[in-house]
DNA sequence: GCATATTTCCGAAACGTTTCGGATGCCGCC
DNA sequence: GGCGGCATCCGAAACGTTTCGGAAATATGC
């Protein structure tokens, strides 16, 4: 409600002098500043952004554009995503506007309108996919953004991802430390970056081990419980030879895993070893199942305050080979591998 | 990109004139109107939303502040709601804000700030519970607002809510109807006003049947599939008095209650007669059940949109009084009933 | 033909902030 | 005493839009 004509007025002093003391710029003295911000207290000013982002042609507000998620599984990722976001950007300060979109609409065409309206300064994008429109857009139009994941070689933009390319190697490497040397993986649907990293990472630590690559070991699908279930059941099929330890990409697929080898009577690390990688999502912890999951960990939920940092930095200007950052991921060794 | 002035120049009209012509003013002749809207068009120009809301003192932004969702239950629920809501608004053209805060911050406190930086000029507000301090923030301050839910008798906001008086009053009428006396209530938990007004029409359903209400076979509790198991256990108990109706305040509820039965040896129409309110919350579906379930339905999907509606009406300050909307409930007979 | 509406237009001010360029006073230094 | 440097301040312009009050041109009524 109070302006800084009013806190001018109440202290003496020129409305520039007031902003400046407010903007911590250096020509203030510091005891003026300090009576002006305590009269900015007093009076309860709040600054108004309209105004403020009017001249300064930045708005303090970022923004996410997605469509609605479609799965129950897709729920819990997208209340995490969005509740994540918003907190941590609320944190910095800054707004986040959610924009849902239905799944026919042109996302581009979205941010563009939200872009011209000087509405929005920076952009969430997720889900990147190869030749991503949206990412050539907000390049060509030299918006910031910060994008959850990569794509391939060439990311000339600021991302926090994970070391899928660890990930698997790490799971792999445990397993063939173990003996093992016939080992499925059940990875996602292929094109992801995140898949194809992790299938070099699988490769590079069988070729390490000395174990050349059997594609037919090698599967892809939705990451879901199903997929799970039913790859292992073929996999296992009598008169095909048969793994002796399964890698599930994440922990529903290491649900379904588990169905399926009790349903054949195989006895999990015993016969059958298996690891996988834990998001954390609700629903499924690996302590919690029998035996305990040995797995690789990195929560999804802690990529959110990373990601708001990023593009709050990236608006700042900061240059962009600073704001490319990975998650750390952690390895727990459980109870669901047996020595070979 | 461009703006008015870019416009005028290219015209040789006024700003005042282009703007004019842009916002539907009358004193504009239409063959100018037509050829503004065109220029406009061609030179994709965009109003600046800042300036615009710097001299409206509106914003076009509406705001929902939450805290982040606790179950997994409330998962399907917050992002029905989140996307709901973000898709609705979007589609009225205005911005949508979410700001989602740690349970312990202040609500209200958020609110201020938003409000005093010009951030927002409405708001939705979910969950609103007696003498709720963020309606009566709102109130003071005269902003906008638009609640999900209603409270008590007094009610002089914009809302959106089902009927839920009718919702018990139809559910128990189905079930005297069929002869039954012993109706038992698995309803939430007590003090939220859609439980209490699930109480009265499901009394005056029983009184207009001639039936007197036994406490006894109300139950409060969290509306998840855990209480609908546990009370029906309860409430068959040997030598207790047993009912001979089941009303499921929702489909969670439900499934516990099917659940309980089974496992009791009970067949639910034969035995025991089961309803339920029904708010489509994806997960379980009456008529996949077995025997297919007899339910009031009201999809919370549905809410979304006239809630949007209604804010917007509230923002262009249409009177509180024609801004009270009920939703329709539906009422599908299934097979879990019987005649007694 | 004159006064009065009506239609269509425009100039200027205003919203609240940031920032550019300059002003003022004071200090020490030669 | 003059001069440069520093610390501290201020006026005015600018951002892009809406709107108030009025002006000009055209139509209407007698």
């Amino acid at each position: 409600m109070a302006t800084l004509k009013d806190l001018s007025r109440h202290l003496g002093l020129s409305v520039t002098q007031v902003s400046r003391a407010l903007n911590g710029h250096s020509d203030v003295n510091e005891q003026t500043r300090a009576r002006v911000q305590e009269a900015a207290k007093l009076l309860k000013y709040q600054p108004n952004i309209s105004a403020r982002r009017l001249v300064t042609g930045r708005s303090g507000t970022v923004g996410l554009v997605v469509p609605p998620p479609v799965s129950t599984d897709g729920h819990a990722v997208f209340v995490e995503m969005i509740s994540g976001l918003s907190a941590s950007f609320a944190q910095q300060q800054v707004h986040f506007l959610l924009h849902v979109i239905n799944p026919q609409e042109d996302p581009v065409a979205v941010h563009r309108r939200l872009i011209d309206s000087a509405a929005l300064d920076g952009f969430v994008i997720t889900d990147p996919v190869m030749n991503d429109p949206r990412i050539a857009f907000l390049r060509k139009r030299d918006v910031p953004f910060v994008v959850h994941g990569r794509l391939g070689d060439k990311n000339d933009f600021a991302y926090f991802d994970i070391d899928n390319y660890a990930v698997a190697h790490r799971l792999t490497a445990h397993l063939t430390g173990l003996g093992h040397q016939r080992i499925a993986f059940l990875n996602g649907v292929p094109g992801r970056t995140y898949v194809e990293s992790r299938l070099r990472g699988h490769v590079a630590a069988l070729a390490a081990a000395g174990i050349a690559h059997d594609p037919d070991l090698h599967r892809n699908g939705m990451m879901n419980r199903n997929f799970g279930l039913t790859e292992t059941i073929r996999l296992m099929l009598p008169g095909s030879c048969r793994p002796t330890a399964i890698i599930a990409g994440n922990m529903l697929i290491a649900l379904g895993v588990y169905d399926a080898l009790q349903a054949l009577g195989l006895r999990i690390s015993a016969d059958v070893s298996v690891v996988a990688h834990d998001d954390h999502l609700p629903g499924a912890t690996a302590e919690s199942l029998f035996p305990a999951l040995t797995t690789t960990s990195a929560p999804l939920k802690e990529s959110w305050g990373p990601m708001a940092s990023l593009l709050v930095q990236a608006l700042d200007g900061q240059p962009i080979e600073t704001l490319q950052k990975m998650g750390g991921i952690a390895f727990f060794d459980r109870a669901s591998c047996g020595r070979l």
